[in-house]
DNA sequence: TCCGATCCGTAC
DNA sequence: GACGTACGGATCGGAA
């Protein structure tokens, strides 16, 4: 039988391992992780592999150790351990207590001095000793019982490899003390190396013996320095030598690693947001389960609905036939009152065999007056997709009190998704049932409708629980994070607000579309046949692989950029070709116009409501970078304007009969908000003198009277004003402006000249962004910015210009939602009927009936210019027409 | 047949 | 590589 095996893990050195083995990875509060799981994930690894029967992690102290006392420089020349590095520390040490592992640490000595005097004792004992480390130091206490492993290199050092090294593992110390070691600042005698030293040390024994017979070193230069260094070399040695005779217990109870305490681990898993190891350690996932019922009898529905009605609040998830809330169908609601409870109240249940089911309308009708009482309060996990489904059903939501989807988009801005799945899995260490596991995936989905009550239950009522559970989760980090009134006053009643528009939706002229779509269609067959012939052939323009090769190979035309695959054929590309070439030219024409038949006029009338006979979009809450609102399905928010022939799509954006459009817009509001949070005086003033901004700055810039600022120079101010806030280069500036980067650099110069305080600014926002991974903006909302301190200069660059770009981009986020909830409110409380249809950026579309006109007009610009005092005046522009083109 | 990657282009 | 944020259509190639 073989002996029983220890291993000594040097804690220390695979610490720095696996910080610099892993670069990147923060948890979404921007804490750096990435050598708590490189270390935790070494220690798994030894123990699958190995299997040890004794182990013991060993830690350097801290402080000075008596090898700093009889020589100050002894590692003088080691970096300060890196920032971010510091606060893992005492998370490895957790890992470690987690997992139940002997730990070791002795103030005054490096934890190789505990290593040795542990190895010394075992291998005394007769363990097999392995030490785990990539420090060749520890060579020196190799022997037959005790050998190296290095895990990164999967290399063991037995006696044989030592001596291969240093001659024998005795032999270790005597060289180091001649080589000295670079990386501990060990001295040692000058011109001598490791290769020097073993040769005196195979021929003299050790350094003692070498000293007392210096007469036979036949080179006098290194004879010299022998004696002269003498003591140097005896310095060095007794730093290199390790304490083997620390006042140590060699403990085997202690020694033997225990069964991970599950609970220790969660809770550290959970911090660090490791979902693998959360998966294979977390405590127990019945504990974040539930008990879940089906609701199928009229007595259980009762109960039921005393439990809701006696609670201060409840949360709910709705299942339905899809996606599409205001299309597809509701097929049941559960509900949790308290965690670890859920309801299934299954109502459109439809497959061979189900049982019956409680009356729909009668149930719906019992449950309405809960949902529409403001005062009883709602929690669901994107509540407005909910509140979609419960409109279609005939039901109204009020009283929405708490969305983690939401809550998470604030308080965990540097998270992947807000979604229930990745949240339930990173903050509770708890994986739910997938949809697809409950209906199939590809040709094999089934609607939930058709899914088993018995097995819907599972998922449907784990979803209210785990919902449940994240709002308990979440509202503390809302406070934490100081976004809780943000949540409440704004996000919140977003949401709702977001609601009402989307089920108002916006109506479309279809006629008109359809109209617009053959005329492009006609214009389109006509270029493609143009652009064929000069082509000399058919091909598909639409194929930019296609295109590539007819432009670049059969006509030989000069190649521009390249993308990852090929050459570029994007509008910068062929507009220089369009100099020369007429294809050029044909091509551009063809592309825009294949866009906006493709993208807009034959899309968008598919997209319209059976019944309402608009398009209802989706204003998406949670998914940018900044704060701003997106939109889907279809996004609104890039309808064309720029090109005249895309305007006329805006023109098949149409009111109800009897109603006008009216779009009003915040005119500059990036830079307003830029010239404000950069208390830029110069900047301020331009705009509290209501001149044409982009002129005035070009007068700054170019040092002339804004009278004499011609075009071009306005242009470049424009372009100079448009960069700043994106986070300017003078690379960018120069292909913007079509000039050389020397010059672009001198415009920029000259801004930041004329506005200094613009400089500050942006210093400020890459300096919080250092501090805390992520800006914030004027109502205190964090955008992350998680790869600042990235080692990769583009990818750096990147978080800086973001770092500048988010607190400005998020601030006319917040104001324009801050503004939004405004005019809503006074719409309401005036009663007017007007109704608020999309909202793109920086602009509102509303719906009004003529005779509210001039009311809306005022109301509207009043409240989005006053809905944040700045040190400067905003300003909204409106304008009314029969469509949104003439709005505009 | 579906899905994802790629390229391109629309908006603010 | 190089100026921020989104969404989506068409193509294309690989997987089911």
């Amino acid at each position: 039988m073989s002996s029983p095996r220890l291993y000594l893990i040097d804690g220390s050195s695979y610490i720095y391992r696996a910080y610099y083995a892993i670069r990147h990875l923060s948890n979404s509060r921007g804490m750096a992780t990435n050598a708590v799981y490189g270390f935790t994930s070494m220690l798994l690894k030894i123990i699958r592999d190995e299997q040890p029967d004794y182990l013991a992690v060993v830690f350097d102290s801290r402080g000075p150790t008596f090898r700093t006392e009889i020589y100050p420089e002894y590692k003088a020349n080691r970096a300060a351990m890196p920032e971010d590095l510091v606060p893992q520390i005492p998370l490895i040490k957790r890992v470690v207590q987690g997992f139940r592992l002997a730990a070791f640490e002795e103030p005054g000595y490096e934890a190789d001095d505990i290593i040795a005097t542990l190895a010394r004792k075992a291998s005394a004992e007769g363990l097999e000793v392995t030490v785990v480390t990539g420090d060749k130091d520890l060579m020196q206490i190799v022997d037959e019982r005790v050998s190296l492993l290095d895990t990164m290199k999967d290399k063991r050092f037995g006696p044989a490899e030592v001596g291969e090294r240093f001659g024998s593992p005795d032999k270790v110390v005597e060289v180091q003390a001649l080589a000295g070691d670079s990386s501990d600042n060990v001295p040692g005698v000058p011109g001598i190396g490791e290769k020097t030293a073993k040769l005196l040390i195979d021929q003299f024994g050790d350094l003692e013996s070498l000293l007392s017979r210096l007469d036979q070193i036949r080179q006098p230069k290194r004879r010299a320095n022998l004696e002269q260094f003498a003591d140097q070399a005896r310095l060095s040695r007794r730093l290199v030598t390790l304490v083997d005779d620390l006042p140590l217990e060699l403990d085997r109870e202690v020694l033997t690693p225990g069964e991970p305490d599950r609970e220790q681990l969660t809770e550290l898993f959970r911090e660090c947001e490791f979902q693998r190891l959360l998966d294979e350690f977390s405590s127990d996932p019945q504990a974040v389960a539930g008990s879940y019922r089906a609701v199928l009898s009229e007595a259980d529905f009762e109960q039921l609905l005393q439990r809701l009605e006696a609670a201060e609040r409840f949360c709910f998830d709705t299942e339905t036939t899809g996606l599409d809330p205001l299309r597809d169908e509701l097929v049941g609601l559960s509900f949790a009152v308290e965690a670890g409870q859920a309801w299934y109240l299954p109502l459109g249940h439809y497959y061979l065999g189900a049982p019956p089911q409680l009356d729909r309308e009668l149930v719906l009708k019992r449950l309405a007056p809960l949902f529409a009482d403001p005062e009883k309060g709602k929690i669901a996990q994107n509540a407005k997709f909910d509140a979609l489904v419960l409109h279609h059903a005939g039901l109204t939501l009020e009283g929405l009190v708490f969305d983690p989807m939401l809550a998470s988009y604030l308080a965990r801005p540097a998270a992947k998704s807000h979604g229930m799945d990745a949240m339930a899995a990173e903050l509770l260490g708890y994986r739910p049932i997938k949809f697809e596991e409950v209906c199939g995936k590809g040709k094999n989905r089934i609607s939930f409708a058709e899914v088993e009550i018995e097995r819907a239950v599972t998922y449907a009522a784990e979803d209210a629980n785990i919902t449940l559970r994240l709002a308990e989760i979440l509202a503390p980090l809302l406070e934490e994070t100081g976004q809780e009134k943000l949540f409440r006053e704004v996000e919140l009643p977003l949401e709702q607000l977001l609601t009402r528009m989307e089920i108002t939706g916006v109506r479309i002229d279809a006629d008109f579309m359809a109209g617009l779509s053959r005329e492009f269609s006609d214009k389109l067959q006509a270029l493609e046949s143009g652009i064929h012939q000069l082509a000399g052939g058919p091909f598909n323009v639409a194929s930019p692989k296609q295109l590539g090769e007819v432009l670049f190979e059969r006509l030989k035309l000069p190649k521009g950029k390249k993308t990852r695959t090929g050459w570029s054929t994007d509008v910068e590309v062929l507009n220089k070709l369009a100099e020369d070439h007429e294809i050029a030219r044909l091509i551009l024409d063809y592309r825009s116009l294949a866009k906006l038949k493709g993208t807009y006029t034959d899309a968008l009338p598919k997209l319209i409501h059976e019944e309402s006979g608009r398009i209802h979009t989706s204003f998406n809450q949670a998914v940018t970078a900044t704060g701003r609102l997106s939109s889907s399905d279809p996004n609104l928010q890039n309808i064309p304007i720029r090109s005249e022939e895309g305007r006329r799509i805006r023109e098949g954006f149409i009111p109800e009969p009897g109603c006008l459009m009216l779009s009003a817009d915040y005119s500059q509001v990036e830079l307003r908000l830029l010239a404000h949070m950069a208390e830029e005086t110069t900047l301020k003033e331009h705009f509290c003198s209501g001149e044409d901004i982009h002129r005035r700055t070009a007068a700054e810039v170019f040092g002339v009277f804004p009278e004499m600022v011609s075009d071009e120079m306005r242009r470049s101010a424009k372009a100079i004003n448009f960069g700043v806030i994106y986070g300017i280069s003078a690379f960018g500036l120069a292909k913007q402006l079509g000039i050389g980067r020397k010059e672009a650099q001198e415009y920029i110069d000259g801004y930041f000249a004329r506005y200094p305080k613009i400089r500050a600014f942006m210093d400020k926002c890459i300096a919080e962004a250092k501090e805390h991974k992520y800006v914030t903006t004027l109502l205190g909302r964090r955008c992350a910015v998680p790869e600042i301190d990235s080692k990769n200069g583009a990818i750096r660059g990147y978080a800086e210009r973001n770092a500048i770009n988010y607190p400005v981009q998020g601030s006319a986020a917040d104001l324009i939602k801050l503004a939004m909830l405004r005019v809503q409110r006074r719409i309401d409380a005036e009663e007017l009927s007007s109704r608020m249809v999309l909202q793109v950026h920086d602009e509102l579309v509303f719906e009004v009936p003529e005779g509210e006109l001039e009311e809306m007009r005022t109301l509207v610009k009043e409240e989005m210019e006053t809905a944040l005092e700045l040190d400067l005046p905003l300003v909204v522009d409106v304008g009314v027409g029969k469509n949104w083109r003439e709005a505009h």
